[in-house]
DNA sequence: CAAAGGCATTGACCGAAATCAAGGCATTGG
DNA sequence: CCAATGCCTTGATTTCGGTCAATGCCTTTG
């Protein structure tokens, strides 16, 4: 299943109402007129844990404002070796402007809810908008930093040390207005720990002897495998190599 | 020392028309007219290794075409231990659109030279030319998958397949026309062994051992540390991990 | 030329993380 | 209720790459 079935079918406006309070989405970019009739063409869906959205054989049809969730992207070597190269949370734009020869994978890593909108419409309406394709320009050289800020993770951290800035990446994007100065917080992972060891350049093993460490070391407590809650920030971040 | 020295003096507009012809510089994006504009203001100058380009503490003030050379862009923890996040070949464009908060270095990994313009001037041009953003856009993205497709070496390969990755990737960059076909190449390797390793992820020790084994197995020869000669592309692609 | 310094190679040893293996704890379904 | 399955944890052992240390170039400089 992809995102581009149902892509055509009648349009949700306040579904792009909504996407336009947030501010990296797509439809944030527009003015309302171009707004009202890009949302007739969008479609609303919700994905389910596992599900494909851009495959390597095939090329994306449409793009999508994630909603909720979180979407993975990863690249495998033939071997089967798999690395996440991108986790996109809400409210991140989804989906290549362009298309680019590179095999990339986009999965659903959580149930995921997205606003798609037909590959032709959005090029067209970059065509015709500069201020949109500003927009994605400045998401796309966020993107840049994010993968630049894990290439340091991966290549220079040790298992730890990976694991601590783990924690403090998610938490950071599900709760983007946490507050420097509180000291502790609480989320779902949005990974399992095959991901987390995908993710990090680990295996399964470590993930999770390093988890064991910081929750016995009382940095962290875990509840039903997902449930964290992180006890010291401070003390996490700490571990996390700066 | 810094690009942005000299950045106002009297331009060059050969240079410009030079940078022209390639086309993933700035140049290539904009039309005569402007070109000649941008090259009144634009200045060439030529960098020494290890000349710091960009410094993390210090605002980017100039955007530059680089002309010849290679710069390494870099990362630091806050102990030192340090790791390249990219490598800008010509006629790559160096220096970011708009300002970023995140911490990076860039420094001329070769002797280098550029062709430099007022960040002023750049930033105007972008609010006048959709046709330089979308350049701009093209540039990120292709530098978002390079990025990417490091963060897979980083993870998941073997010190081996690291090593040999990155001679091929040097390869194709000094060399872009590279027939695929081709079995053999030579080039001079634009970084030490520890820039090597700090873009790998490694030890100086692990990538002399590797270019070592690479040596008595016969597909590579190296004179002077820096000369390297493929003499099989295909089995250095064999060892890369795909 | 000799001394010094930068860069690279090689060897011996060590340790962090991978691998191999067993078992626990949910949920699912017959 | 009892397999069966998926996901996670924990332990024992191995291994790949890191660390420490010595040496070998070149190039530079007095």
């Amino acid at each position: 299943m992809t995102v581009r079935q149902d892509v055509h079918s009648v349009g949700i406006p306040v579904l792009c109402q909504s996407c336009e309070a947030r501010h990296r989405g797509v439809c944030g970019a527009l003015d309302p007129d171009q707004l009202v009739g890009l949302a007739k063409i969008s479609s609303k869906q919700t994905i389910e844990p596992g599900v494909e959205l851009i495959g390597d054989a095939e090329t994306v049809d449409s793009y999508s404002n994630v909603l909720s969730g979180v979407v993975k992207l990863t690249k495998s070597l033939s071997d089967g070796r798999q690395q996440i190269v991108g986790l996109q949370f809400a409210p991140d734009f989804l989906g290549r402007p362009f298309k680019v020869e590179s095999a990339i994978n986009a999965e659903a890593a959580t149930a995921v809810s997205l606003c798609s909108f037909p590959r032709a419409s959005i090029e067209r309406m970059i065509r015709e908008s500069p201020e949109l394709e500003h927009r994605l320009l400045k998401q796309t050289l966020n993107e840049l930093d994010e993968a630049r800020e894990w290439m340091v993770t991966l290549g220079r951290k040790t298992a730890a040390e990976k694991v601590a800035s783990f924690l403090l990446m998610i938490a950071r994007n599900i709760d983007p207005a946490l507050d420097p100065a509180t000291n502790t917080t609480s989320f779902e992972l949005p990974l399992t720990r095959a991901d987390i060891a995908d993710f990090l350049g680990l295996t399964i093993e470590t993930v999770s002897r390093q988890l064991t460490r910081l929750r016995t070391d009382g940095l962290i407590r875990i509840e039903n495998n997902r449930h964290v809650t992180v006890t010291s920030l401070k003390r996490l971040a700490s571990r996390s190599g700066a």
